[in-house]
DNA sequence: GTCTATACAACGATAGAC
DNA sequence: GTCTATCGTTGTATAGAC
């Protein structure tokens, strides 16, 4: 019961209100404030209200938008990358050096944000049931449906998985855990290192 | 969340009650029940009150003896692996085949607690910094010190750190996110799927 | 005048501290 | 056991856009 018959009134809010002109974008600034405190405490860790604060409104937007928090973290959950754009790059070229674009792509698209967004997700993913979902599906419908599929010559699904083995690994260790020397390496010797491997799970022999 | 509701006591009737005889490792039956508790629910879901209830004792206990349930949790976060009793059985064959014997290992310890062990293990690793610290010093100094280093070719580093990646993913993919048909695999079909990769970052060409 | 985005207040729940 | 802080959420009055 905290707020209750305290200060009636003195210094009456300093932020205005009823409806503001629709240039002020107030999902936005929603989902932006929701990325940075939920990467920076977790799902749990990251109150509405820090949230709401941080995005310098009341926490009551969040649910007249998003519906609640879950909604908010889901909206706020958007992995950095577009399927549509970049898919069609990885496609493009040899099989056989398939596992070596999507390394390379992989450590450019989430060493942009410095890690800390493969660690939200990674931290998501472990925490909460919805994230982990998604993540799921992502990997079953974009990297199955969609990379490995184009080019494995049998047993597509594990394929997939093991896909996913090496690569939410890669993140795990590079951004989340931060051992060296991987954390440190640059984008060549990382390629050297894990693309032959990524590889064999893409099109190599499995012996299953 | 939701919370558990109040139990009636009646089933809890057979639990003794009062001062025990200081006998009865009061330390002890908090940290088993503690590591029960956070491998089911994670540290933020597991309350101070659930293991203290599931212990037998009162919440108090966890302040006298841990200092709070920053404490409790530190001291119940131990991995269950013995690392003198397996990694002699592990060193023990053809290097070769060493790959083969960590997976092998590998899914013998998770699989033991259903995988909530795992889970429980990276979650704290992603969001707790000192769970990450411990993390990074296992993989370091065992991984590295006793099993890496005593096969590596060169590089023992960079080849422990892959090494991690890929055992990390793979109880990633196969505990928390659940992905299929890995989650359900059988060991030898997880074991000759993986063990090839894993055996060459343990003792293959890195080109690097 | 109507609609609705907004801010404030307060609720019930819950968990940690004492 | 009790207290207190704080959580997510909801109700409602308000004020500016339409």
């Amino acid at each position: 019961m905290a707020g209750r018959g305290e200060q009636p009134d003195q210094t009456r809010s300093a932020r205005p209100r009823g409806r503001r002109p629709v240039r002020e974008d107030t999902r936005a600034a929603l989902i932006t404030a929701a990325g940075e405190v939920f990467t920076e405490r977790g799902y749990d860790g990251a109150t509405v209200r820090a949230i709401a604060d941080r995005a310098g409104m009341d926490p009551a937007m969040v649910n007249h938008w998003f519906g609640g928090k879950d909604g908010l973290f889901l909206a706020a959950l958007q992995i950095p990358l577009d399927p549509d754009q970049i898919l069609p790059r990885l496609l493009d070229g040899d099989p056989e050096q398939l596992g070596a674009r999507v390394v390379r792509t992989f450590l450019t698209v989430w060493d942009a944000s410095g890690g800390g967004a493969m660690a939200a997700l990674i931290r998501s993913v472990a925490s909460h049931p919805e994230a982990a979902a998604m993540m799921r599906e992502f990997v079953s419908r974009v990297i199955l449906g969609r990379v490995v599929g184009s080019v494995a010559p049998d047993r597509p699904e594990l394929r997939a998985a093991l896909t996913g083995t090496q690569l939410i690994g890669l993140g795990m260790v590079r951004y989340v855990l931060r051992l060296e020397p991987l954390a440190s390496a640059d984008h060549d010797t990382v390629v050297a290192a894990v693309a032959p491997n990524l590889q064999r799970y893409l099109t190599g022999r499995l012996d299953v």
